[in-house]
DNA sequence: CATGAATGAGAGTTCATTCAT
DNA sequence: AATGAATGAACTCTCATTCAT
């Protein structure tokens, strides 16, 4: 399974051989057919592996903005340091179009993210930490689409994570109104 | 080209056979290849194809914030009535990170969009008629990359259009300015 | 390997088709790549096959122009009750050409066989048994090269070999030998 | 024509494409067709202008000995000048096996080549400067294949030939008579 | 659990040949 | 005389899958 990721995160979904995933597993090709019937079994297995490589370090507690910033933060981190893992999702984003099962898994997966979302943005507009003319809904469609096309260019992901952030963060920091000074300069780590 | 523009809506790149772009033309296979030698060179065909079609309908004159807002209906418009060019590109962006030809007509037709952002981002911020804290690459950046992320949702792409922009447009809460005023009438969802 | 002897024999390597092959055999063509996974692996084992028939039964002791007669002898019928041999040998050759695998089997074939002659013509040739004239080397090859051209036209490869085993022993008119003792008698054709 | 001459000794008759001939020559694959209606009727005049280039320089007049001398001279500096001729000989020579059209063309042009051999050494064996015991008929054979096979090896076709004239010419030398003076001593160039 | 031989559908590609222009 | 589009048969090779062991 995890030879399944690696092989998919290197050649995706449409280089992908059974063979060669016994191969660097060191197992006969047979063999892995005795323990995934078929190559959609693998696949499905491969696309909850990934998925279950999310563990979103979501606080529930502590102020709002705070932990949509470390959310952003750990996605970036987790770009950097894991890019395999955003890989494997493009492909899996596409491949979740013609295959129910990823399909399925995917938006499970992403429906748990949405509520993190979701309920992060409805407490900082409750606390007026947030810009107030958010929709969160809206707001966490627009960060969860934000990501996955960031993923198609990680290099550039952290500026735009930053200026979403700043975006999103509220009334841009006008001249005779103080900002909020933690958050306010330019994240660049 | 068309129709091999058709299947990779319809099958994916993955699913894309000669033969059947063949059948669809209504000619043998092999005369297929009297035209594209090899299939890499039909689908390099298809790539331009699809990113000629995008034709953005960007006015280099006016004001900014109108500009934008076109160039987000216009999308909005595209992605409504012709969501197999929103598929179809999903699918060149996967394609581009292992077919060099394929990358380059997508970084090309990219560097074009990222321009014409940036330059309108630019032209708003000088103008003041949009949020003064806005970097005009890397919102260009978060535009392309939400864009990108909005082609697997067609469905929400409104709503996070709409979102986006609101929040690219500025601070609706200044003073000076009564809030609500040019962005809650334009929403369309 | 053997079906695809017997088809080059037939056909030659240029009408060598796998199907053909593993029809003959009675498997399936992909069944054959399971074996040879490349064409040119077949070829290969064919090659090998095919000099591994030739066993040269030269004996290393006695007088040698009895064993350069019985070699001679010995070529005459292979050629005679194995034609298919030899046919296959020139495909080899003219293959060798172009096919590295193949040129270094007919070189080390070649080798032997080049070797079994030098030594006994340079027994012979101590033995003043031989026409003293001959350089072993020189006339090794000369027998090489002309088996080789006697196997395309099998019918007249008897006359040719007696031909020239008559020129290798020596002058039939020496004074103090009777002539035509050893190679009149020999003659079979 | 001579394209494909040229063709068939890089390639051979196995890689052979006639729109390689034609691209050579500088015209469409279809015009050539128009010249050579079929594949095989290029096969054919390719054979005929390869065997038209032999051109035995055998005098009819003259030492028999110094004629065959000169013979084997000639094509000796043809195989070193023109090894082109001697590759497409090999490739016409397996492909005389299953083309009757070659074939002909081979068998006629061997004809000649052969009358010319025993005349020689027929006057030759009459005139008592040849070995006596030589058939003119079975030497003529055998010449014509150890030429034959020594295209394969032309490197080494020289020895070959200087080897095969001093068993043509007679009795070797024997110390205690003179042996035919010019051409004892072992030919080198 | 594991293997390797076997399968069959089908992939991209090649190539001599034909035909309308 | 020459072209280029079109053809179709056939090629080697791939790969997920099955089955007997």
């Amino acid at each position: 399974m995890q030879a399944g990721f690696r092989l998919v995160a290197e050649v995706g979904f449409e280089g992908l051989r059974l063979r060669q995933v016994a191969e660097d597993v060191g197992i006969d090709h047979s063999t892995l057919h005795h323990h995934f019937a078929t190559k959609q079994d693998l696949v499905a297995a491969i696309a909850a592996y990934t998925v279950s490589q999310f563990w979103f370090t979501a606080q529930e507690d502590g102020d709002p903005v705070v932990r949509l910033r470390s959310h952003f933060d750990a996605l970036a981190r987790l770009l950097r340091e894991h890019p395999d893992l955003f890989t494997v999702t493009v492909e899996l984003d596409l491949r979740a179009r013609r295959d129910p099962t990823v399909r399925a898994a995917m938006v499970e997966h992403e429906a748990g993210w949405r509520q993190v979302l979701v309920r992060t943005l409805a407490e900082g507009l409750a606390g007026g930490t947030l810009n107030r003319e958010i929709d969160p809904v809206a707001t966490a469609e627009l960060i969860i689409a934000t990501v996955k096309g960031a993923r198609l260019v990680p290099g550039r992901a952290d500026v735009i994570f930053d200026q979403l952030f700043a975006l999103i963060l509220g009334c841009p920091l006008s001249d005779d109104r103080p900002p909020n000074e933690e958050t306010s300069e330019k994240r660049t780590s």
